[in-house]
DNA sequence: AATCGTTCCTGATAGC
DNA sequence: TGCTATCAGGAACGAT
């Protein structure tokens, strides 16, 4: 499943790619996951417009083109974007596929059909989508911010890093691998974390999701939300997994079982002996 | 303003 | 065997 790691990791293999490339046609698969837009006014307008930069945030990709126009890309739980130096090689779940002047071509394939596709004009860009938190790669991961959203919500720990209002771009998987690094329990509330369990959450958020990056993200779960990069490569990242997806099995750390909790209807493992 | 439940979708899996 | 029910996940949305 996509987050901020593994969205980090396509879009630099895309800026790679597809800075300077030129649209020759656009061919929309499956019209419902484009979000307030007319598919075929989409597949028109697209054409001919020539790629000037990729960006992220949180778990969004933008394209900009060299008119201003921009294309965002959720890729949700299964989507995929893959890369073919010539045509693509289509299956049931191509969903939208782009061919380029070169002779190259970028689909995005999506098993489960939830990711999200949309064009922007110049002046929509800055209002359609909900307000992202705090970016927590690199540097921008502010402690006296972090420490206020903290100390005011009333969530536990697990919703909170899930929320993307908050800090942006933590998914199930980081969310529980990152309270487990930290010691915090997923259901410790918020607003009772100690100034010094802020400042090491805080620090694991960076060191995980920046390892994550450097391991080019997490390649684990069904066919379908099991994460591939662009050239259809897996990550390394599942091979430091803590708790994810290990319920009954021993904790790494010390061999107390891992515990499986709903919260908000998502799965949280934890390790009740090293997060109290 | 913050938070919660529901919805979208489909393959895998569990249960009968 | 073959069927049905449930689950997984992120974010938009409406309700509280």
């Amino acid at each position: 499943m996509p987050e901020l790691p593994e969205v980090e990791t396509i879009v630099r293999q895309l800026r790679k790619q597809l800075v300077g490339q030129q649209i020759k046609k656009v061919k929309i698969l499956r019209p419902s996951q484009w979000k307030q837009n007319n598919p075929k006014s989409v597949e028109k307008v697209l054409k001919h417009k020539t790629i000037q930069s990729i960006n992220r945030r949180a778990k969004f990709i933008y394209i900009d083109f060299e008119d201003d126009c921009q294309l965002v890309i959720h890729l949700r739980m299964s989507g995929k974007l893959i890369w073919s130096d010539s045509d693509p090689k289509i299956d049931k779940y191509s969903r939208t596929i782009f061919y380029f002047t070169s002779g190259s071509s970028l689909q995005f394939n999506d098993t489960r059909a939830l990711g999200t596709l949309v064009f922007l004009l110049p002046e929509k860009k800055d209002n359609w989508q909900t307000k992202l938190g705090l970016e927590p790669l690199g540097e921008d991961l502010d402690f006296e911010k972090l420490q206020e959203l903290i100390q005011k919500s009333k969530l536990d720990m697990k919703s909170f890093l899930l929320d993307q209002s908050k800090v942006a771009g933590i998914g199930n998987i980081y969310a529980g691998e990152i309270l487990f690094l930290a010691g915090i329990h997923p259901e410790r509330k918020a607003l009772t974390l100690t100034e010094k369990e802020i400042e090491k959450l805080r620090n694991t958020i960076t060191l995980v999701l920046q390892l994550a990056v450097d391991k080019m993200g997490t390649s684990l779960g069904d066919g379908a939300s099991n994460f591939r990069s662009l050239y259809n490569i897996e990550g390394e990242f599942q091979k430091m997994i803590m708790v994810y997806d290990r319920e009954g099995e021993q904790c790494f750390k010390c061999k107390a079982p891992i515990f499986r909790i709903k919260q908000k209807g998502r799965s949280s493992y934890f390790c009740g002996e090293c997060q109290q």
